[in-house]
DNA sequence: GTGGTCTAGACCACA
DNA sequence: GTGGTCTAGACCACC
């Protein structure tokens, strides 16, 4: 698994690990069950302190994405997405989809970028019959 | 033009600001050379501190969406998207969806709630030739 | 007696079979000599490693609630509620119910609660003159 | 507003700033809008990290309780419980009713000690009429 | 070994 | 001045 993070960008560095680790999941490149490096590891792959990788796990946790056990390490444990959930992802998307409309994206333009990342998620995924 | 802000969020009061201003433009509510209103009316408004407005304005001035002319107010001008906005907003986008695909939200619905949210949007733009 | 563990909630699987125990104790499922299921039994229908049931167990025992035998298994063994212990209820109480009321549940509909909670328990009690 | 936290306690100081914080809340000592100590005040205060106290208004914003503004400090901003939170309570209610039941305590006793907590509640509430 | 907590001190963004 | 982020290093509880 390769996580691409940007140490001088202005978004936090825990914010850009969620965000890596929620696409990992979402490509199908870490499934339910699949065992996440350990802090202090991924913080030394990357240079920056266990204390941010921490701060990024318990996000994940509060997101009902990851489970945290002491001893065993973090495993991806997906949880359904209830009403709440929902309403604030639609929320967020109007949002990110009026800013293309509002910069002057073709809609059919947009709506294919959505598709084609869409299905690239789709594609790695595990099927049920092989 | 009605922007509907929740003070008791935990999202800044400037950032809703500027997303309900970003949704009317994109619903063309506020079309190119469009008078925002004042920043301390809006302000008084909504009982918040005119700084508050100020900021949010500020953004989209940033973002090339509006131009703030000392005297004359904020009036919308719309300016094309540049390669770098594109590659920023795919970016957004790829992780927005990739939070609804973590939760597991089926692709078609997440797919069907983009489309019908910029039909919506394209429903009163201004046409090209009128 | 049937325990409802959830594997995948955010508390630890320890945690709720204590949970579960003491609330069969407090409805009377299990009562003063019952015997509780082998670790290792219980542990093979969770699929759970028996470790986790032992810290169960012994959460128990060091809260009074049964005894351990080397060869005869867990039994139940209520002991009276020490000051200490009051102490300690009082607080936890008292904490959860300022989370009620913090959030703006109304007292009546809290203490309803409670009282038709504590009703259940009592139904299934054993009686002191049989 | 006084609070007490016990650093030798095992349960983790966060942990009891965020209890002591909900309870005086509950209490009506904090009440919509009021100011909390700035975290490094409140920090020096008790002789602990500023980190600590941090974490436990964290606690209290993820839980609707307080609002974070950077420079004008944590405000209390009071949410209703939405029915996951009912629930939840409702779970953590009855397990602690079933401690003190299979402890022995007499119902009427439980149920005294939970009025007599709301109604101390209850007592420096806001009036609507004064 | 794992994650969890706490401390200490730095710098930043914001108001 | 406020909270937010990041670093550094310590110790603990658990597996």
């Amino acid at each position: 698994m390769i996580l691409n993070v940007d140490l001088t960008s202005d978004t936090p560095i825990y914010q850009q690990l969620r965000d890596r680790i929620v696409e990992a999941i979402a490509e199908g490149v870490l499934t339910e069950g699949s065992l996440l490096p350990a802090t202090r590891a991924l913080a030394a792959d990357f240079g920056i302190n266990f204390h941010t990788v921490n701060k990024a796990y318990d996000l994940l946790r509060q997101q009902g994405l990851i489970r945290l056990n002491r001893g065993t390490g973090a495993v991806v444990t997906l949880t359904v997405a209830d009403p709440p959930f929902r309403a604030d992802w639609t929320a967020r998307a109007r949002t990110l989809l009026a800013e293309a409309a509002a910069k002057g994206l073709p809609p059919e333009e947009v709506l294919a970028t959505c598709r084609s990342m869409l299905d690239s998620f789709g594609a790695n995924q595990p099927k049920d019959t092989p």
